[in-house]
DNA sequence: ATCCCGGAGCAG
DNA sequence: CTGCTCCGGGAT
C-alpha cells in the first residue's frame, strides 16, 4: 500500500510505501528524510485530524492513495501572537491595510541552531546576471498562480542549477521562512502603474483579479488585454488571465481597474542598473484579499473569526492561544476554566479535545475503538500490498445493477487486481465470484478456476456456484464442507437462464441467447485453462447461461454447476482476431493509481541498497509484469513499448461524423483526438475527463454548451440557477437570469453513441 | 450481520 | 515453492 504526503503549501509531496501497521512516528521519519525537514517540526494530518505518533495508519483508516497532509512548523512555538505598532502611520491607506496589523511570531528557540539543521545540503553562494540579494521581486506561487511580492535573501548554487532563496514580502512572514525558487518564477518588482488611456489591445500587464468572485479583491495575475472600453461614463478592461507560467488561461475576464494596472518588469542586467534602481520600488504593498473575510482585517473591529472566539476582542495578543487542531483563537483568560499561562506543547480547544481516556487521537470515535481492539495484538505486518484495500474510484457511468457491457470498456481489457476490475464497474465485488441480486439476476462473474470440476473451453465453460464452505475465522475461501443451495448469488445466476427457475433440479434454457447477459472476467489464477490471461483479470465479453443443475462434486457435497456460452460480437481475446483487436485498440493492463511510480521508486531504493538481491527483484517484477529497464533489455521491455503503443485505432465513422457535427466543442474534441493514437482506452478516458460536468463531476448528460465553452448537465445548471447562482459553474462567467438553456443535441448524441446506456444511471 | 473464486506474510 | 494464515471492504 502506498500513501501520498503533501505539505500544506504543496511545495513538497511524495509517495510512500507503507503497511497498515506503519506507525505515525515511522511515517514522520520517512517524510523527514524525503522532504529534508527536521523531524521534530513535523505534524501529520488526515482529513483534518492530527495524527499521533504512537498510532498506526490502520487506526486512522488510512488507505491506498489517501493523502496525508504535512505541516512543517516554522518555529517551535508559534502560539503567541504579538501585535506591534505600525511603523509609519502616514501609510495607512487602503493599500497598506495588510501591512497595518503586524503579527509577529515569538521565537523561543535558538534560530541559529535551527538554521544549521536545515542547511544540510551543500549550497555555494553565487551571483546572477540580473538579480542580487536584497532585490525586491515578484514571485509566482505555483498553487495559486498569481504573482506576490517577495525579496531575494540569497542566491546559491545547488548542483548545476542556480536557486534563489526568497521570502514573501509580507509583514506576517517576518520570521525567516525562506524557500527556494528557480529564476523562471521571479521577475523584478512591478512599480509602474499604467494610465488607462495608454493601454493597448494585446498588451500584457499585471492586474488584480479574483477567480472565484470577480467583483472582489483578488490576487495579482498577468493579463493579455483583449478589450478596452473607454468612455466618459465607463472604463472597462477585459482580457485573458494567465495562471502563473502554466498553460492555464481564462479568457474574457472583466478586470476591476481601481487597484491599478501594472507594467510587467523585465529583468535588468546588474551592470546596467543606475542609482535609482532600488529606490523606485514602492514602499507600500499591493492589495491582496483580507486574511479574515469576516472583519476585513480591520484592527478596530471585534471579530470572533480571526480573534478570540469567546469575546471577539483583539486585545492582549500575548495571551491569545491557537488550537493545534482547528486554529481557533482563544484568550487564555476567556477559557473555561481559564488558564494562567500559555501551555507548553500541543494544546487543543474544548471542541477538539476529548477525554484523555478515550481514544481521541483516531478518526471516528466509536468505529475506531472497535477496530482497535480487533487489530491490536496482531503481529503480522500486513497491508503492504493490495489485499484488503478500498476503492479509490467508482464507476458511475452506469449503475451497479447494469446488465450487459460497461460503456467504454472493450473486450480484452485487463486489470492487475480485482480492485481495478471493481473500479471499472465490470465486476464490483472484491472477492465474490458472482455479482448480482438474488431477486433479479447476476450481472457479472469472475472465472478463476477455484473450484474443482470447472471446465474451460473458451466459448463455453462450466462454472460452480458459491457457498457450502466453512468461512468461520474470517476466511475468504475454504474447502467444501456442506451442500450448496440455490440461494443468494447462485439463485441470481440461475435467473440469467432463459428458463423457469427451478431451485431443486435446475433448468435448461429454451432459447439460450434470450437469457440475461452476464459479463465474464477471466482470472490469471485459472492456471489449468489455456484461455486464461497470463496475468491479471481480463474482460472476455458477454456470456449467457445455457443450463444449470446440482451435482455431487469431488468433495462429496452437492454443488451447483452452470454451463455458460459466449454471445458477444467482439472476437474472443484468445483468438487471433481478438489479439489483433487488443493491439488495434491499444488496450493495456490497468494498474492501481501510482502503482508504477511506486514500483519504480521501490526498485531504485533496493538497487541502491544492495545489488546482490538483483535476481530476486527481477523475479518479483516479472511476476507483476514489470521489468526493469536495462540497456540490453530495451527492445523487449514491455513497459517502455506499452507507453507508446502503435495502436492504429480509429473511431467508427458514425462517431467521427457525430463529433464533426458538434462544432461548438471543436477545440475540446481536437484535444481528445490527440489521444487517438494511444488507443480506445486512453481516448475514452480523455473524453470522460474533458466532458465531465463541473457540478456533478460525471460525464455530462443532456449538456448545455455555454458561450464560455464549458459543458454542464442541463439539470445541474437548472439547480444552480435555482440556488440563485447565475454563472457558469466552471469559470463564473455571468449568465442572464433568463438564460435559455438548450441541450447541445450534437454533443449529446455523440456521447450517447460512444457510451451506450450511460443515460440509465442518470 | 453475513457472504465472498484475494492477496500477501510466514513457516516449513 | 507450497500450504496455511490472516486481514478489510462492498454488496446483499
Amino acid at each position: 500500500m502506498y500513501v501520498k504526503c503533501v505539505t500544506f503549501d504543496n511545495r513538497h509531496n511524495g509517495i510512500f510505501n507503507v503497511s497498515k501497521l506503519t506507525t505515525i512516528a515511522q511515517m514522520k521519519e520517512m517524510v523527514s528524510t524525503k522532504f529534508n525537514a527536521p523531524l521534530d517540526r513535523l505534524s501529520l494530518y488526515f482529513q483534518g485530524k492530527h495524527l499521533e505518533d504512537d498510532c498506526n495508519l490502520h487506526d486512522y483508516s488510512i488507505n491506498l492513495n489517501h493523502v496525508i497532509q504535512v505541516r512543517i512548523k516554522p518555529v517551535e512555538l508559534e502560539k503567541i501572537r504579538i501585535k506591534s505598532e505600525p511603523e509609519d502611520k502616514e501609510n495607512i491607506d487602503d493599500n497598506a491595510r495588510v501591512a497595518d496589523e503586524k503579527i509577529e511570531i515569538k521565537e523561543e528557540v535558538n534560530i541559529k541552531e535551527e538554521k544549521v539543521k536545515i542547511k544540510e545540503e551543500e549550497e555555494i553562494e553565487t551571483t546572477s546576471d540580473h538579480y542580487q540579494a536584497g532585490d525586491a521581486i515578484d514571485c509566482t506561487d505555483t498553487t495559486v498562480g498569481a504573482w506576490y511580492e517577495a525579496v531575494i535573501l540569497k542566491i546559491v548554487k545547488k548542483g548545476d542549477s542556480t536557486v534563489f532563496k526568497v521570502r514573501w514580502d509580507l509583514p506576517e512572514s517576518r520570521n525567516d521562512d525562506a524557500f527556494d525558487v528557480e529564476e523562471t518564477s521571479i521577475r523584478p518588482r512591478a512599480w509602474r502603474t499604467l494610465d488607462f488611456n495608454d493601454l493597448e489591445i494585446g498588451q500584457k500587464v499585471m492586474v488584480n483579479y479574483n477567480l472565484e468572485s470577480p467583483k472582489e479583491i483578488g490576487h495579482w495575475y498577468d493579463l493579455t488585454i483583449s478589450k478596452i472600453r473607454n468612455v466618459r461614463t465607463a472604463k472597462e478592461l477585459k482580457g485573458t488571465i494567465h495562471i502563473g507560467d502554466t498553460e492555464r488561461t481564462i479568457d474574457d475576464c472583466e478586470i476591476n481597474i481601481k487597484h491599478g494596472v501594472y507594467q510587467i518588469e523585465e529583468p535588468v542586467l546588474i551592470s546596467e542598473r543606475d542609482e535609482t534602481f532600488n529606490s523606485r520600488v514602492p514602499t507600500t504593498r499591493r492589495i491582496i484579499p483580507a486574511e479574515c473575510k469576516h472583519c476585513n482585517d480591520n484592527p478596530k473591529r471585534n471579530c470572533r473569526e480571526c480573534s478570540c472566539t469567546v469575546c471577539g476582542k483583539k486585545t492582549d495578543p500575548h495571551h491569545q492561544i491557537l488550537c493545534d487542531e482547528c486554529d481557533t483563537v482563544y484568550h487564555i483568560s476567556c477559557l473555561n476554566p481559564p488558564l494562567a499561562e500559555i501551555p507548553q506543547g500541543d494544546w487543543y480547544c474544548p471542541d477538539c479535545k476529548v477525554d484523555a481516556d478515550e481514544i481521541v487521537k483516531i478518526g471516528e470515535k466509536v468505529k475506531t475503538k472497535k477496530k482497535q481492539s480487533k487489530v491490536v495484538g496482531t503481529n503480522r505486518d500486513w497491508g503492504k500490498g493490495m489485499a484488503c484495500v478500498a476503492r479509490t474510484k467508482q464507476c458511475t457511468i452506469v449503475g451497479k445493477d447494469h446488465k450487459g457491457p460497461i460503456p467504454g470498456v472493450e473486450v480484452g481489457q485487463t486489470w492487475l487486481y480485482r480492485l481495478q476490475v471493481s473500479e471499472a464497474g465490470v465486476h464490483r465485488p472484491h472477492i465474490a465470484g458472482i455479482s448480482g441480486n438474488s431477486n433479479v439476476c447476476a450481472y457479472s462473474l469472475v472465472f478463476s478456476g477455484g473450484y474443482e470440476g470447472d471446465e474451460d473451453n473458451g466459448d463455453t465453460f462450466l462454472y460452480t456456484g458459491s457457498g457450502g464452505r466453512d468461512l468461520s475465522g474470517n476466511k475468504r475461501t475454504a474447502k467444501q464442507s456442506r451442500d450448496q443451495v440455490l440461494t443468494l448469488m447462485n439463485k441470481a445466476l440461475a435467473l440469467n437462464c432463459n428458463a423457469k427457475l427451478d431451485t431443486k433440479n435446475g433448468a435448461v434454457a429454451t432459447n439460450w441467447r434470450k437469457g440475461i447477459p452476464i459479463r465474464v472476467v477471466r482470472s490469471w489464477k485459472a492456471k489449468h485453462s489455456k484461455y486464461a490471461p497470463e496475468l491479471g483479470y481480463r474482460y472476455d465479453g458477454i456470456y449467457k447461461v445455457v443450463k444449470y443443475w446440482p451435482e455431487k462434486g469431488k468433495s462429496g457435497f452437492i454443488v451447483w454447476r452452470y454451463s455458460l456460452k459466449r454471445d458477444d460480437k467482439s472476437p474472443a481475446p484468445w483468438t487471433k482476431a481478438g489479439k489483433a483487436e487488443i493491439e488495434r485498440l491499444g488496450l493495456k493492463m490497468v494498474y492501481p493509481d501510482n502503482f508504477e511510480a511506486a514500483q519504480e521508486e521501490k526498485n531504485e531504493q533496493e538497487n541502491k541498497k544492495e545489488n546482490d538481491n538483483e535476481q530476486k527483484n527481477e523475479k518479483e517484477n516479472e511476476k507483476r509484469g514489470l521489468k526493469r529497464k536495462t540497456k540490453n533489455d530495451a527492445d523487449t521491455n514491455e513497459v517502455s513499448s506499452a507507453k507508446k503503443p502503435k495502436a492504429d485505432f480509429q473511431l467508427d465513422k458514425k462517431i467521427r461524423d457525430l463529433i464533426e457535427e458538434d462544432q461548438s466543442n471543436k477545440k475540446i474534441w481536437e484535444r481528445c483526438m490527440e489521444l487517438i493514437t494511444e488507443g480506445s482506452q486512453a481516448f475514452n478516458d480523455k473524453v470522460k475527463l474533458e466532458f465531465a460536468c463541473p457540478v456533478c463531476q460525471e460525464l455530462v448528460y443532456k449538456p448545455v454548451t455555454l458561450s464560455c465553452t464549458h459543458n454542464i448537465c442541463i439539470s445541474c445548471l437548472k439547480r444552480s440557477f435555482k440556488a440563485g447562482s447565475y454563472n457558469c459553474p466552471m469559470c463564473r462567467d455571468p449568465l442572464d437570469k433568463d438564460y435559455k438553456m438548450t441541450e447541445n443535441k450534437e454533443l449529446s448524441s455523440a456521447l450517447l453513441t460512444m457510451f451506450p446506456g450511460y443515460e440509465n444511471s442518470r
